[in-house]
DNA sequence: TAGTAATATCGAAACGCTTCGATATTGTTA
DNA sequence: TAACAATATCGAAGCGTTTCGATATTACTA
C-alpha cells in the first residue's frame, strides 16, 4: 500500500535501521540525521505498518476489551463509561482498546486466538471458563467490577459496601431507619458486597433486626431490571406496610421501584426514600430525581488499564486490586420531610 | 510465545504451506493430510500470530470504529448500541472492532497512523478534517448518522423525516395541532431532517402557519442535552402559552421537557403531549413513560459492517445510502385525553 | 597522545505467516 | 492408453519492521 521504511531510507540516504531509530526514538542519531530522516517521513506521509512493527516486535499495543453482549446492550451506559475511561487512558499509552463481546457460548474472540492482544481487560461478568482459560496461556488479564473466587489476578473495584453504608448512614440521619434492600444479579460480587453493607450500616445503627428480617428484602439471582425493582418494591410493601425507604442495588432497580411507588400514589420522599448505586445517566434527570451512589466508571476504566500495563511491564510484581471510592449524591428522592 | 506454523509443519510431517491451507481452508488438501494436521493444531493448541498473517497476507481483519469522545460519553447510549450492532456483525465475519474515540484535535488514531484495519466506520459527527484526509488515504469508510456535504461515501442513516412526520400525524390526529419543536446540535444533519420533517408535515395537516412561526420552536447550535430541553420548552411556553404538544429532537432533550413540565404542574399528556426521538433506554421507564421515534440502533450498527465489508470487497462499486426504517411507539406522554 | 568511552550508522538476521510457481500424483476423456 | 485436467504437496520468496552485533567516528580522560 503505502511507502515503506526501505524506500524512506533510500530517500534520506540512510540505513532502514536508523529510520527506524527516528520512528523509535531511542538509541543514538544525531541531530541532522534525525532531522533528514523526519523530513522525508512527513514529506510522504510516511506511517509504519502495525503488522510488521508487531511481528518483529513482539508486542502489538493492543488491549483487548472483554464485555458480555448482555452488558454492552444493557440499557444503562455503565459498563460502557468503564469503556471510555479505558479508551482515553489507552489513548494516552498510544495504544488501542480491541473491544469484544462475548455471549454464553464461550467462543473465543479472534484476537484472542491470533493473540494480538498485549494484554486483556474484562469488565463486568463473564463465562466462567474463559477467565482460567486465560490466565492458563500466559495473558495478563485485569478484572473490573467482577471477580473470580480464588483467581489471583489484579483487578479494579468501587466501594461498595462503603458507599451502601452511607447510604443507611443518610437515612438514618433523618430518622428514617425502617429500610428496605431491593435488587437481583445476586451471583455478582458488587451485588453481595451491596447488600453486605447494608446490613453491616444497619447492624451499626442499632437496626440489626430489620437487615436480617427476610421480609426487608427482596434480592434475586435474576438479572437486574426495572422489572425487578417494580416487583421487589411490591413484596417488600406487602409485607412491611410501614416501610420507609428502599435502598436498591443500582439505579436501573430503583427506576422500577420510583415507577412503582409513584403509580401507587405513594409521595416520594414524603413517605418513602429511594436510594439507587451507580449513578449512572438517568439518576439525576429520573423524577423525582434519584439519590445514588456514584460510581467513578470512567476512573475505574482508566484504572485498568493502569494495571494492564504494570502488569506488562512488569510481569512477576504481586497481584493488587484498586478500590475506587465511591460518593453519595443526595437527590430529592431521599430528602425527606422529616429532616426539615 | 506459542507454537508456530513451522513447528506444527514439522510435526505434522508436512510443509508450512500445507498447515497454511489447512488453516485457510483453501487450495488442495487431503483429506487424510487435513485431518493429521489438524491434530497437532488442537493438541498443540495452535494459533497463528494475527501480526504475521496480516503482514503476509496485507489484511488485517480488523475494523476501526470512530466515535467523538462526546458521542461516546454522553449518557444515553445511543451510539453505544450503534457500537454494539457493529460488534455483533463484526463477530459474524471473525472481525475484530478496533474502538477509538477522536477529540476535537484532530489526532489520528493510532490505528489508523499504523494501517491496522481493513476499514472504517464512523459514527456520528467528527472533526470535519478527520474524513477527507481518510478519502484521501483511500481507506474505506463507513458514515453511520453522519454526512458530509458532497462527500461520496457508504453511509447508514435513520428515516428522520419520516420519525417526525409520523409522531406529528400522530398528535394531528387527535386533534392536537398547536405543536411546537425544541432542540439542539442543529448542525447535525440528522436533527435538520427531524426538523424538515415536522415542517413537511405540519405544512400537510394544514397547520405551516404553526411550523413555519419561530414562536413555535426552540433549536439552537448547542449540544442537545435537559437543559436545552428545559430552557426550550420554558421558552416555547412563554411565547405560546396554549400549546399543546411538543416535540423534541431527541429523548434526552425530551427529558428536560418532561422535567419543567413536571416542575410546573402542567399535566402529561392531560394538557402537554411531549414525543421524542430515538427511544433510548430510560424513555420507555420516563415518568410518564416518553413517546419516542424507535431508531433501529443496533441494525445500524451492523449495516454498517456489512456495507464496509462489501466496500472492501468490492472497492469500485457505487456509494450507497442504507436508511433504515423508523417506528413510533406510542406512550403516555402523549396518549391525550382528547382522543377517549 | 594513546586508550577508552560515548556516539552514530549500518548490514543482516529474524519475526511467522501467505502465496506463487514448480513438481508429483491421480483421475478423466476420447 | 496417450494426453490433459484436477488434485496434492512443497520450497522459497516475500511482507515491513526491529534489533543485535559490527564498524566507524568523535569526545573525553589520565
Amino acid at each position: 500500500m503505502g511507502i515503506t521504511i526501505k524506500e524512506i531510507a533510500k530517500l534520506a540516504g540512510v540505513s532502514t535501521s536508523t529510520v527506524s531509530l527516528v520512528l523509535s526514538e531511542k538509541g543514538y542519531v544525531s541531530d541532522t540525521t534525525q532531522r533528514k530522516v523526519q523530513k522525508i517521513i512527513d514529506e510522504y506521509n510516511y506511517r509504519p505498518s502495525g503488522a510488521a512493527r508487531q511481528l518483529a516486535s513482539n508486542q502489538t499495543g493492543n488491549i483487548g476489551f472483554i464485555i458480555s453482549d448482555v452488558h454492552l446492550s444493557r440499557s444503562e451506559a455503565f459498563y460502557t463509561r468503564i469503556l471510555l475511561g479505558s479508551e482515553l487512558e489507552a489513548r494516552n499509552y498510544d495504544a488501542n482498546i480491541i473491544l469484544s463481546s462475548v455471549g454464553q457460548e464461550y467462543k473465543l474472540p479472534r484476537f484472542l486466538k491470533e493473540k494480538n492482544v498485549d494484554g486483556i481487560i474484562i469488565a463486568g461478568s463473564v463465562s466462567d471458563e474463559l477467565i482460567p482459560f486465560l490466565k492458563e496461556d500466559g495473558c495478563p488479564v485485569v478484572l473490573i467490577d467482577f471477580d473470580v473466587d480464588g483467581m489471583a489476578l489484579d483487578k479494579v473495584a468501587m466501594d461498595n459496601r462503603r458507599g451502601v453504608q452511607m447510604a443507611v448512614e443518610h437515612l438514618l440521619e433523618q430518622k428514617i431507619s425502617k429500610i428496605g434492600f431491593v435488587g437481583g444479579s445476586y451471583y455478582h460480587p458488587s451485588i453481595r458486597e451491596r447488600f453486605e453493607g447494608y446490613q453491616i450500616a444497619m447492624d451499626r445503627g442499632g437496626n440489626g433486626d430489620i437487615a436480617h428480617n427476610k421480609k426487608y428484602r427482596y434480592l434475586t439471582e435474576d438479572e437486574t431490571s426495572t422489572d425487578i425493582g417494580e416487583k421487589g418494591t411490591a413484596e417488600i410493601l406487602k409485607a412491611v406496610p410501614d416501610l420507609e425507604a428502599i435502598i436498591c442495588v443500582n439505579d436501573t432497580t430503583a427506576m422500577g421501584c420510583l415507577k412503582y411507588l409513584l403509580k401507587h400514589g405513594i409521595e416520594i420522599p414524603a413517605q418513602m426514600s429511594v436510594v439507587g448505586f451507580d449513578d449512572v445517566n438517568f439518576a439525576a434527570v429520573a423524577h423525582p430525581p434519584l439519590t445514588s451512589v456514584h460510581v467513578p466508571k470512567v476512573e475505574m476504566g482508566m484504572a485498568g488499564v493502569k494495571l494492564l500495563k504494570e502488569r506488562i511491564e512488569n510481569p512477576d510484581r504481586a497481584f493488587q486490586t484498586r478500590t475506587l471510592p465511591v460518593e453519595l449524591v443526595i437527590r430529592e428522592s431521599s430528602m425527606s420531610n422529616k429532616q426539615n
